[in-house]
DNA sequence: CTGAAAGCGCTTACAG
DNA sequence: CTGAAAGCGCTTACAG
């Protein structure tokens, strides 16, 4: 039924072996025999038994895993970091039968250099590949350099280090994001109004990025006014003052957070008694916020499914390490997903829906 | 570094022979011993490889898909089915070193009873699980009661036979699918102003599950109107000539389409110079819809996407046939994803974001 | 350059 | 009930 190895080896009068070696491009193979192998294959439509081949190699390829989270444990942080390993993890299970190894490392946010030690380990231990988010980029920058050119194959998670030879960075086109919040502010503020927007310090790019996008689309709406951005420091407590001061102050019709304490935030409106006066939208799709989206008073988030990356990077990784094929893209961006009260249930860990099979 | 059952084997003291037949639950294993193995390879966390499992038993496993489509190629059904078949064709590349064949039939959609025909060929080939999109519910479903009865799994696909002892089913929840089109309406209208219904004859439950979310969702929005629906006859001049009429007679703030003929409709509310006016909201992403995203004729579309339904139905039917395993529900649902005109390009085929590698 | 042989992890008739 | 042997599709030292 399926066409072997064995087969093409007899139809031409040839050992296995020679038709193995041709096939995989290996030397010592006379051209003209790798020609006749080569087009015989392409006739019979041959595929080799990937899992097969792999068995008899016997390799065992590693690739590690390096991501970042919060001592304190309850942040949003950590369950995008769970999301996002529960992907790896999915991916890892279905390679482990083609050698496939992953090893993982979570260092701490407030110590970027844990990123460095964690790389060099994974590269002692013979990683072939490392997939990375970093927390500083220009931090863990010229560690990655120098692993690239001892040949170890870098993927940048979440934060791009545009400049570096990594094999492509998985993560978030961050401009459009902010271009679809201020479209759904659009929409719901039916073009006329006021919004708030929100940030926070930031070492990367991310933030000024989803500026950029909102601002540019918002512009189309020119009865919306934009207030801010205000820039608060980074507490709950601090969020939760700093925004009812914020809504009684400058009482906008809408509130844009570029990243993080959304829950804060919506708390904030909701105390104040504005949740249904304030379109308050987002980014991700923590418990918490899934709460506030059932409740109505955050209207909607933009999601950007971090067990999809995480799957996705391992594949891609893998794909290249055994294969030979590149990304069709150095840039492998997230399908950015709007998530509101009506299609939140799609969006939690544990409904029944097919995202639990998306990768069985 | 991996534990393989031979291991199991040496460390007991007994053959690889009665390693596997402990493993596998087959008789002819004294109980004793049996329950040692078990012991021994869950301590161990022996998992098997499964590639070397299905390359041994050397068993081929057909699995069968029955789509429809129209005669008339151009329709939005016919990319809907393509992107069917890319899931499927996705799912059985990867499982192909497992042993899966699958083979696919797609009707036409104006004679149900080809879907029989079909089924009961596939049968004949001696396919163990079938994936069925039934064209109409009540003409195939005594095949398939005969089907399951002779141990074929049957798996619907968009449209349920709830009453069967199918396996699960697979596709949307079109009451949900109501629920998030009213919730984007009601967004759109900020609780104010009118929206038409348009729906078409269909012989399923799918329109009047469709309108009776719409209906509890767009209930919440005590300013808002529900005008129809209105039933159209299902052609493409009929459709926009219709709404030109409705326009013009009812001005709606909104239209909500229930299925299909969104371009046709998409196209008049365009003509009539209302794009900027009328809210449009309907389902389904084909390259038509796309470009009234683009050009924000059509506001935001409801999608499912066809080609994740296509490769879970695929994996779960795998699943069960080889290693037995249940989908944790009956009810496999999409996951709704809301498309506007920001986030369009994420559901464009050609597009090169994670969806890509969804399922390498 | 080429082929016979052994082996990857697992299963399955076939003897016993 | 149990084990030795052969085999699934493929690769790889090892001879030649």
């Amino acid at each position: 039924m399926k066409v072997t190895s064995a087969q093409i080896a007899r139809e031409l009068g040839i050992s296995r072996s020679t038709v193995s070696r041709a096939l995989n491009g290996y030397p010592h193979v006379d051209e003209s025999v790798r020609q006749q192998v080569l087009a015989l294959a392409d006739k019979m439509e041959y595929h080799p038994n990937l899992a097969a081949r792999c068995l008899a190699k016997g390799e065992h390829l590693l690739v590690g895993v390096v991501l970042y989270a919060k001592a304190d444990s309850d942040s949003f942080l950590r369950e995008y970091m769970e999301d996002l390993l529960r992907g790896v993890e999915l991916a890892r299970r279905q390679l482990s039968d083609y050698g496939l190894h992953v090893e993982t490392v979570v260092t701490d946010i407030t110590r970027p250099e844990e990123q460095i030690e964690a790389l060099n380990a994974l590269a002692a231990k013979g990683a072939k590949g490392i997939a990375i988010a970093p927390c500083d980029p220009d931090v863990v920058a010229p560690t990655l350099d120098k692993l690239m050119n001892d040949g170890v194959q870098i993927l940048l998670l979440n934060t791009d280090v545009p400049q570096s030879q990594r094999l492509c960075y998985v993560g978030s086109d961050y401009i459009q994001a902010g271009r679809i919040c201020a479209e759904l502010v659009g929409g719901y503020l039916q073009g006329k109004g006021s919004v708030a927007t929100i940030i926070f310090d930031d070492r990367g790019t991310m933030t000024s990025q989803k500026l950029t996008g909102f601002r540019e689309e918002i512009g189309h709406y020119s009865g919306i006014e934009m207030l801010g951005p205000y820039k608060f420091p980074r507490t709950g407590e601090r969020v939760y003052e700093n925004t009812c001061s914020l809504i009684q102050e400058r009482q906008p019709d809408a509130i844009f957070m570029t990243y993080g304490e959304l829950e804060s935030v919506a708390q904030a409106v909701e105390d104040c008694g504005m949740a249904e006066k304030i379109r308050l939208v987002g980014f991700d799709c923590s418990q918490g916020i899934l709460s506030y989206l059932r409740r109505r008073v955050i209207s909607a988030v933009v999601y950007q499914d971090p067990a999809v990356q995480g799957m996705v990077s391992i594949k891609i990784l893998h794909e290249f390490l055994t294969r030979n094929i590149r990304p069709r893209s150095s840039l492998v961006h997230a399908r950015l997903e709007i998530v509101t009260h009506q299609n939140r249930a799609y969006y939690q860990r544990d409904s029944l829906n097919v995202s639990t099979y998306y990768y069985l």
